[in-house]
DNA sequence: CTAGCCTTGAGT
DNA sequence: ACTCAAGGCTAG
């Protein structure tokens, strides 16, 4: 049987002629990315490196035409070193996957029969209606956040998402180029592939690359290495540079005891120092915002929230208690499960504190809360922000604060069903600290943990009805190529 | 150098 | 025998 690809090239937004390298790409990117890697081409971007790559302006830069291919996942491994034609690589199974799912995908987006595949990006409330706050100074969390009261100024540093890699801050011990960090998604045991590509390709070289780093070629934003070019300011976590070895205080340590009253057990506090400030956060996706001109819909513009958070999340893992120690493998595998979670669990806890009829995002735009005016029939669009709405009123309902909070996103992120070694005991030590804390601070309900942890199993179900969702508009192209949101979902679908 | 078309050959 | 993702060829 014949397949169609009626979508557009990642790379350039060609037609697509069929599964290159790794995806499914259109002749010209596929021919480009093969004449570069076997005659080990070394380019230079006269600009910036952040040249835009469309089928018009694809052979006007082809440093930047390049990078967009590795950025969109083409696989070096897949060409081949002895130039042997014709037969089969080690990735038929994954373009086999990858169809299957595409199927699934289309079936599944064809049962709201009413609205277009681009009406759906246009259910989510239309950006003028939903009272815009000037992207540069948004008021707000005015008066009523006392937990955030004595946050660091941010010199306003932009972090660029294009260059930026969230795994810029990566434990020294990580070495992209040793052979047990570098095994592809698909198994190492290459036939034809991997390492061993010419002498003066770009594995051994990278020079092709700005700011020499060194090559990921699966995940490159979230596990590239940018170290010199952005570093993380300190402000942007509450304590500043985290201590190393981590010192988890004992249980009965005395000070810092209390906040606001509240007894903390030390863990929770500790697990506090690593939070990000809102206000930085803010300022940076705000940032992001302005450079880019991705706000024509609204499903961008949330998408670029979304990517946006992201970084900042990813960030904070990287930095956390019990996360920073732990191998690179094993931190991605974390991130991959949790993401979804993390930003749903992130987004409900900006709710709970702005306590607003509306919905408000990180950069002070506020939706309206009343769902039925979002306009549009696609049933999974408005069963996603019902349940979120929902989620959100029942947060609100507990009234959850902040460290109950930042414990729900620990037990979200070592919510792991793998034997990840030193992820053990993260989930029970926060889980205890939890119910101490509980216990001592919200006496009158005994059931508080309970309903708790009820909640992060409807977070859960939540997510995967997210994960679906997205996987749903990425294959019809409608999410932002070259993301970190796009990397992970990928990743997720390439590591199960 | 680009990109469209051609040839090849392992996997099904 | 057929498929389709590799590499090859070549006009523009």
């Amino acid at each position: 049987m014949k397949y169609s690809f009626d979508e557009a090239c990642p790379v350039c937004g060609d037609k697509v002629s069929g599964y290159h390298y790794g995806l499914l790409t259109c002749e010209s990117c596929k021919g480009f990315f093969k004449r570069t890697v076997q005659n080990g081409k070394k380019y230079t971007c006269v600009h910036t490196s952040k040249c835009h790559i469309d089928k018009d302006q694809r052979k006007g830069c082809q440093a930047c035409r390049f990078q967009k291919c590795l950025r969109v996942g083409m696989k070096l491994e897949a060409v081949r070193r002895d130039r042997v034609r014709g037969g089969r690589n080690k990735f038929g199974p994954l373009y086999k996957q990858d169809r299957a799912r595409k199927q699934r995908l289309k079936a599944m987006g064809e049962v709201p029969s009413t609205s277009s595949v681009d009406d759906v990006t246009l259910e989510i409330p239309r950006l003028e209606t939903c009272e815009p706050l000037p992207l540069t100074q948004t008021p707000m969390l005015s008066g009523n956040t006392a937990g955030t009261s004595h946050e660091p100024h941010w010199d306003n540093t932009v972090l660029e998402p294009s260059s930026t890699s969230i795994m810029s801050v990566l434990p020294p011990q990580y070495n992209p180029h040793s052979p047990s960090q570098n095994e592809s998604d698909l198994g190492s045991t290459g036939d034809l592939t991997t390492h061993n590509l010419p002498a003066g390709s770009y594995i051994e070289t990278q020079s092709f690359l700005p700011h020499s780093e060194p090559l990921q070629p699966h995940y490159p934003l979230l596990w590239g290495t940018h170290p010199a070019i952005n570093p993380i300011p300190p402000t942007y976590f509450r304590m500043g540079p985290i201590p190393n070895p981590y010192q988890i205080l004992p249980f009965n340590t005395p000070i810092e005891g209390f906040q606001r009253g509240f007894y903390v057990p030390p863990l929770i506090n500790e697990l506090l120092k690593y939070e990000m400030v809102e206000s930085e956060i803010k300022s940076r996706v705000n940032a992001a915002m302005l450079d880019d001109n991705c706000c024509s819909d609204v499903f961008n513009f949330i998408c670029k929230i979304a990517d946006q958070t992201l970084y900042a999340t990813v960030e904070w893992a990287k930095k956390s208690a019990f996360f920073a120690d732990l191998q690179v493998s094993d931190q991605m595998k974390l991130l991959q499960d949790s993401w979804i979670e993390l930003l749903i669990l992130d987004h409900i806890q900006r709710q709970v504190k702005v306590k607003s009829d509306a919905v408000e995002m990180v950069t002070g735009h506020k939706f309206p809360r009343d769902v039925s005016r979002v306009s549009g029939h696609c049933v999974i669009t408005f069963r996603i922000l019902k349940r979120l709405m929902d989620l959100d009123k029942k947060f609100m309902l507990l009234d959850v604060d902040e460290q109950e909070v930042a414990c729900l996103k620990y037990l979200v992120l070592f919510d792991t069903e793998s034997r990840t070694a030193g992820c053990d005991n993260v989930q029970e030590k926060v889980n205890s600290a939890l119910c101490e804390y509980a216990k001592k601070n919200y006496m009158e309900q005994p059931d508080r943990v309970n309903k708790l942890i009820f909640r992060l199993s409807e977070i859960r179900a939540l997510s995967s009805q997210i994960e679906d969702y997205l996987h749903y508009k990425h294959h019809e192209g409608k999410l932002p190529e070259g993301s970190l949101l796009v990397e992970l979902l990928k990743a997720r679908e390439n590591g199960s």
